[in-house]
DNA sequence: GCAAAAGTGTTCTCTATACACCCATGG
DNA sequence: CCATGGGTGTATAGAGAACACTTTTGC
């Protein structure tokens, strides 16, 4: 195995900031669902958060970008830190199997060596990022670990390494209270859309069933649309209008908070 | 200058995560204002938010509650982590003169050598926490690097050293989202207070006058108050009542948001 | 009695909610 | 013409805002 400037040791090992990393909850909405970005390893039924390290002269907000732009293909979408985890033994969460698991993989890597062992063997503070993103629009690609990057449903996701299963829940409680300043409807659905697709999208988050009308009539007077030529779904009944936000309103109204209630 | 284990630089070259630091915004109310504690240098107008490190088996999270305790003797008080600060070129936002000053310092510290100085000028990342806590509880002690530890309005700030401004700013912002599911009430007020206390208090917060009567009854309608004797102030008007939270009932209101606009 | 602040009442408006009704569309 | 879902109307209840009124306290 030749070790040359360009291999992972050197790319990690010296050109890292040690004991530092940055998992990703990227959030779509597809299906009338929510749905998390997961990477699956090489020959294991393990799933894990697309992750990555900050580079020794990266600004970790930097870093978290450029690790969504490698999983998703995407630049320039909602991207924002949600909190650090940094319990003392959030690395000896996996079991022994696990471990030995992640050695062999790591072993067969190319340009993997025993520095690159002992530097990711070490306690890791792990910021997490959460992401809002259009499924539609992103080309999931995994990384050097792992053979697959696949949308999982939110309400039926796998057990996942170390402590992920938790960074996922922490990020969905933020995403609830900070719901009503977070651009959910202008990043998760596709740019023209129906009230009825932004009726489901909310009662995803909030779990629970709104009034048609209601939702409609309430949604409309906050001024943040543009009203398209109507939607023909080939159904038999009357088609809708297709909408799509009036960008500037519509930031200008997240500043103070969407509340809803319905 | 003997070298002891017990030294500084031992304690936390030696000990502590390299590159990682916490900072707390400690936030209080006393004389119908919001007041943060902050610690002045020695010989410097320079001052900053109270700080530390982490040991190397101990949780992000009990770190900083060591670090409050040590500044503030309290403990189990309201705790939060909001941010983690990381852009590359952090540690450099210092001026000269400062960086003068402040290995001057570190020098004149008893345990402090060369291994000390190399370690504290590596790039950090710093998280940030704030909490709240009643100031009549408090008894600020300042840190090594210190002179004095102190309370000041948070509507003239002094000029703070490095991105102290910036973090201030940024856990203003996260207060001002989650303050609905905060609890402000209880940890920032004395446990006996007056309608008009709280009131005072939220008008500090959301920068604005409320309507007296209405305040009132609305706070009170929310079923989370229990009333107590009289206040005889001495003053020549009627006596208000003193109130004091239904713990368990204020916790369970919290989880959903207690919410204003009056 | 007077001033000041607490506590309570009243009125008006606005919004949320529930549900009724008509309209478009394709079979 | 019927079933289905979209769009609009309406009646009622409750919340919020503004302000009037009464009560308590010390001088």
């Amino acid at each position: 195995m030749s070790q040359t400037p360009n291999d992972l040791t050197s790319q990690l090992v010296d050109n890292c900031l040690p004991g530092n990393s940055i998992d990703c909850v990227i959030l779509g909405y597809d299906e009338q669902q929510l749905k998390i970005l997961l990477l699956k390893w090489k020959h294991e039924d393990m799933w894990c958060l697309p992750g990555g390290f900050i580079r020794k002269d990266e600004d970790m907000n930097q870093a978290a970008q450029r690790i969504l732009e490698m999983r998703t293909g995407l630049k320039s979408v909602f991207l924002n830190q949600f909190y650090t985890f940094a319990s003392a033994k959030r690395s000896k969460l996996n079991t022994e199997v696990q471990l030995t698991r992640m050695d062999h993989i790591l072993k067969g890597l190319h340009g993997v060596d025993d520095r690159f062992i002992d530097w990711i063997k070490e306690r890791f503070i792990t910021t997490g990022y959460f992401a809002l993103v259009d499924i539609r629009k992103t080309s999931p690609h995994p990384d050097v670990l792992s053979e697959k990057c696949e949308w999982k449903t939110i309400s039926s996701l796998p057990e996942l390494m170390m402590d992920h299963n938790e960074i996922i829940v922490k990020a969905l409680e933020h995403l609830r209270i900070q719901l009503n300043y977070l651009p959910i409807g202008m990043s998760l659905l596709p740019q023209k859309f129906t009230m009825r697709d932004l009726q489901k999208l909310y009662e995803a988050f909030l779990n629970t069933p709104l009034e048609r009308s209601n939702f409609q009539r309430k949604m409309l007077k906050l001024g943040i649309f543009v009203r398209h030529e109507k939607h023909l779904t080939g159904a038999a009944n009357k088609a809708p209008y297709l909408y799509s936000f009036d960008i500037p309103k519509y930031n200008e109204l997240l500043e103070k908070g969407i509340g809803f209630a319905y």
